[in-house]
DNA sequence: CTGAAAGCGCTTACAG
DNA sequence: CTGAAAGCGCTTACAG
């Protein structure tokens, strides 16, 4: 109450201080904030001139409750720390912040009961939407979800029918990966972290269709899954993999750049050097990549049109209110090309290292 | 009475709800909620149970709105992807829940002028409180500070009276982490980040103290300052010194473990072996160090306390109403040996990854 | 230890 | 195009 009182004092503007200024009714204050139109442009102007000299700010938990919102929307993912992660997680904040959303970051751990949770609106507070970049998370997970707040899925994998999603094209990616591979001449390309038989793995058909567009067979002895899209998971299996094959590999193609980080510690420890003996191509673009001997060539998804393509989604389902059809919407990639392929020095323009 | 009650399951339950079925004014049912005393045990217990039985959660605006707040405090940081600050502001997210309250992160790019404008509250909306991970600001910034909202600095710099400030003993680390290459018998200990003419950078003077206490006098050819803490820097400044010394170091320690990546790529170009010819410790703990090759030897800080405490500190402020003085709180650390300095394959144990 | 009631700062049918 | 008024779901002096 106290604080109240000095609130007040202080002066912090409210809706009646501007309306008080301006001559008109909280109503009309309130159209022009929301940018409704049928608002008289000189009334409209009058209104903004109060605005700008009181400093007048809305207070959000007002209008949320007013609104019966609560404002904040959830970011759902494996783990914040994780680079991948934590850049899509600012663009998200970022693009959120313009909508007047607060992002409630969630991390599941990559755990399947607590991305289920989740999708079942799990959380402290009331949430208005709900983005989630889920590891374990299947169609019928969703098909039996009982919760009806906004829904956005992100990730690799799409659900069809059962769930909005975003994502790039990762078939499309991978075959770009690969194909640069096979432009530098590879032959052997080995991938780290596929299964060759989950014909669902878009990254997979990628490195399939590359290959074979190449007139390249598939060689399964030069494919390794992996449990976890982990550094060590990816030394480990291509420790493996060099252990029985007959002939190492001339090209890697790893599914994350983690796992690139782990391919190319195992190929130094066998003695192979990268990208003289082996060129390796990671998947995602996190700051590691540049920082490391050699760096990392890598497929680079653009996140910011990931996180704007998501929020539109969110508000979409927020105000439309018709439950459209899920969508399944593409956002753009590129392949960034460095010393992992190019060779150590080759890349002097790629300077684009974070600020810290 | 009922048809009351079942009307009502169309909404989410409310606070009024909960009393009518506990037989109780809402007063006592917010008493109990917000943990107040004297409330007779039995009537707490018809209330919980009440609570528990209608799936009560409180809505945060309406409770914000009645409190005169905002429920948000805004976690202030150079950049988000930085590993080091991810992995901070998933421990914040964590220990803030617990409190109820929401964290709005704001990237400052470790700009100054980005810095002074947080610490003025220019959000799109009230804060509670905030706290700053800053890279350039100073006390000047603080004492002229208008904005009352409270505030708590973490970082490596100190800001005596000027502010709370939560962080790690910078200048025991930066010690231990010099005190540990020495013991592993190196004598030419280069400092990469260290600005030899600033006797108020901690880590400089945890390196001097050091060797100082070793017996081994401070060789300046062996200190290289940098511009940023980026691998990059780090490279630069390292190749630099490899150039000018009569003689290269057998031991590298580095600001940030962004900076060690960036020495131990110098390191390897100029032909030398990590750890075998120059062993390297790095600073911060970031995941990136597992995942390369050598692993890399640094100082982790204790995250978890610093997140905790850090918002002790902000509640503390914000019902205490007191204006204590700033204090200045330390939080554990500790060295965590790997490859770097101890040599490829040595560290079987340190197999914490990130599970992504 | 508990209740009745005012008030937090917005939005939004409903009139005009 | 604009106003007066109810209501969102809580907290909190103020009484009892």
């Amino acid at each position: 109450m106290t604080d109240v009182v000095q609130d007040r004092k202080a002066g912090r503007p409210r809706l009646t201080d501007v309306a008080e200024i301006a001559g008109v009714s909280m109503k009309t204050v309130s159209n022009v904030i929301n940018g409704y139109q049928h608002v008289a442009p000189r009334t409209r102007e009058r209104v903004l001139a109060a605005v700008e000299e009181v400093g007048y700010r809305p207070n959000l938990s007002a209008r949320n409750l007013a609104r019966g919102r609560s404002g904040v929307i959830a970011l759902v993912v494996p783990q914040l720390e994780m680079p991948y992660f934590s850049a899509l997680a600012g663009r998200v904040i970022e693009r959120a912040e313009a909508r007047g959303w607060f992002v409630l970051i969630h991390e599941t751990g990559g755990v399947l009961a607590a991305e289920r949770a989740a999708l079942e609106g799990s959380f402290p507070q009331r949430i208005d939407g709900l983005i989630v970049s889920a590891r374990r998370l299947s169609v019928d997970d969703l098909q039996v979800r009982k919760d009806h707040t906004p829904l956005v899925l992100l990730g690799e994998h799409g659900y069809g029918e059962a769930a909005h999603h975003v994502a790039i094209d990762n078939v499309a990616a991978a075959r770009t990966a690969v194909d640069h591979l096979l432009g530098l001449g590879c032959r052997r390309v080995a991938m780290i972290g596929g299964d060759p038989d989950d014909t669902g793995d878009p990254r997979m058909r990628g490195y399939v269709e590359a290959l074979e567009h190449a007139g390249i067979g598939v060689d399964r002895n030069l494919m390794r899954r992996i449990t976890t899209n982990s550094g060590e998971e990816g030394e480990r299996a291509t420790r493996d993999l060099l252990a029985q094959a007959a002939e190492p590999p001339d090209g890697v193609f790893a599914v994350t750049d983690w796992v690139a980080l782990g391919a190319i510690r195992a190929l130094h420890l066998a003695g192979l050097h990268v990208p003289g003996d082996v060129a390796v191509v990671g998947f995602d673009d996190i700051p590691y990549g540049r920082a490391v001997t050699p760096s990392l060539t890598t497929i680079s998804p653009d996140r910011t049109a990931i996180a704007e393509l998501a929020l539109g989604m969110l508000e979409a389902q927020l105000s439309g209110g018709t439950l459209a059809d899920p969508v399944d919407q593409n956002v753009p990639f590129h392949l960034v090309v460095r010393e992992s392929t190019a060779g150590i020095g080759s890349a002097p323009g790629e300077s684009q290292e974070p600020v810290a």
